[in-house]
DNA sequence: GGGTACATGTAATCAGTTACATGATTTA
DNA sequence: TAAATCATGTAACTGATTACATGTACCC
C-alpha cells in the first residue's frame, strides 16, 4: 500500500503552470491565461496558447481541475482547482528543484559558433540582439513601475531579477557589436 | 522558381546545435558531442544523450552531414559536414534572431506562485536553489580558469555571462532564504 | 455592413523525453 | 573475475509546435 498519491507522474511544468495560475486567479478561462502567460511570466516561461486550451482539458480528466461551461453564447470553459489540484500543486510547490537555470537563447547559441562565422556575420547578430534585449528590458522596466493587478511581492521581485538579467545581456551583447574580435 | 534552396524549413535549433558542433570539430562522434555538450553549453542549452545520436541520423538523412561507420569493433559513425551542411551552417549563423532569451528556471516557477505555497515553502526551496547556482558559478568559474580544449573566445565570453547570471541568481535566491516574505 | 482585431478552439505531425538494452574497458 | 563505469545505441510514447478554422464584437 503506497503512502504517495495522485497521478503526479504524468504532470509536466506546463500542468503546474495551469495549476499555479488558475490557483492564483481563483477562476480563469483559457483565454485568461494566455493573457497572464503573455503579460508576465511569458517571458521567461513562455507556452503556446494552444497548450493553455489543451493542458486544462487534461487536468480535469485527472481530476485536478474542474470545469464550468457556458450554456449559451460562447460557451467557454472556466476552470478551478478540485481540492485535488489544490493538494497536487500545494506540495509540488513545496518540493526543492535539483535543476537550475537554462538560458535558451539562439543568438547566444549562434555566438557559440561565432568561430566558424566571421566577425561580419558576428556582429550582425550582435546589433540585433542588443535591440532585442533593449526592448525586453523596457517591458518589464514598465512591468516593475506599472505591475499588473494581482501581481505580490514574489512574482516582483521575479521581474527585477530579469530586468537584471536583460541589462547585463543588453551590456554583453553591445560589447561584442562593438568589437566581433573580441580583441 | 525559388531563390533559396536546402531543407531549412526542418531544421530544428537541436540540427543547428548538432552542425556546428560538428563543424567545430571538424569531425565527430555523437559520444563526442555528448561530451562536449556536457561540459559547456549543456549549461545553458541541454540536449538529451538519445538526441545527440538521432539528430545526426536525420541530418545524413538530408545530406547536411555525411558518416564513416568504422568497420569492426564498435561499428562507431563518425560524422562531418557536408558542403551543404556546412552553407546551411554559415547561413543560419549570419541571421539575426528575434528571440531572447528564455529564463526557463523550475524554481522560479514556483516561486512565482509562492504566495499560494507560504514563506516556510518559500524558504526551504530558496534556500536549495542558492546551493544549484552556487555550484554551478562554481563549475563555469572553474571552466573559465581552466578552458577545455578548442574553446575560443566567444565561447569563453558566454561562459563568463552564464557565471555573472549565476552569481547574480545565488544573491537573489539568498535574499528570498534569508527573508522569505520579502518584507 | 464590411473589415479588423479579439477570442476560442481543433487537428496533424514530430521532436524530445524516458526507458530499456547491451557491448567494451577499466579497476579492485 | 566481478563490479562498476564508459560508450553506444534503439523503441515507445506523448507533449509541444504549427497550422488551420471559425465565431464574435467593435469600429469606421
Amino acid at each position: 500500500m503506497a503512502v504517495r498519491s495522485g497521478p503526479e507522474a504524468s504532470l509536466t511544468p506546463t500542468s503546474y503552470l495551469v495549476l499555479g495560475l488558475v490557483g492564483h486567479h481563483g477562476t480563469a478561462t483559457s483565454y485568461a491565461l494566455k493573457k497572464t502567460v503573455a503579460g508576465t511570466i511569458g517571458g521567461f516561461w513562455s507556452v503556446p496558447h494552444s497548450q493553455l486550451y489543451a493542458e486544462p482539458t487534461r487536468l480535469v480528466g485527472l481530476g485536478l481541475l474542474a470545469d464550468d461551461q457556458e450554456s449559451g453564447g460562447r460557451r467557454r470553459r472556466t476552470y478551478s482547482l478540485t481540492p485535488a489540484g489544490r493538494r497536487e500543486l500545494d506540495q509540488w510547490l513545496a518540493m526543492p528543484t535539483e535543476e537550475g537555470t537554462e538560458l535558451r537563447d539562439l543568438a547566444l547559441l549562434k555566438l557559440y559558433f561565432g568561430g566558424q562565422s566571421g566577425p561580419g556575420s558576428v556582429r550582425r547578430v550582435a546589433a540585433h540582439a542588443v535591440e532585442v534585449h533593449r526592448r525586453r528590458l523596457a517591458a518589464y522596466e514598465a512591468l516593475v513601475m506599472q505591475p499588473p493587478p494581482r501581481a505580490d511581492l514574489y512574482q516582483l521581485a521575479i521581474l527585477a531579477l530579469a530586468a537584471r538579467y536583460e541589462s547585463e545581456a543588453v551590456a554583453f551583447w553591445d560589447a561584442v557589436a562593438v568589437d566581433p574580435d573580441l580583441g
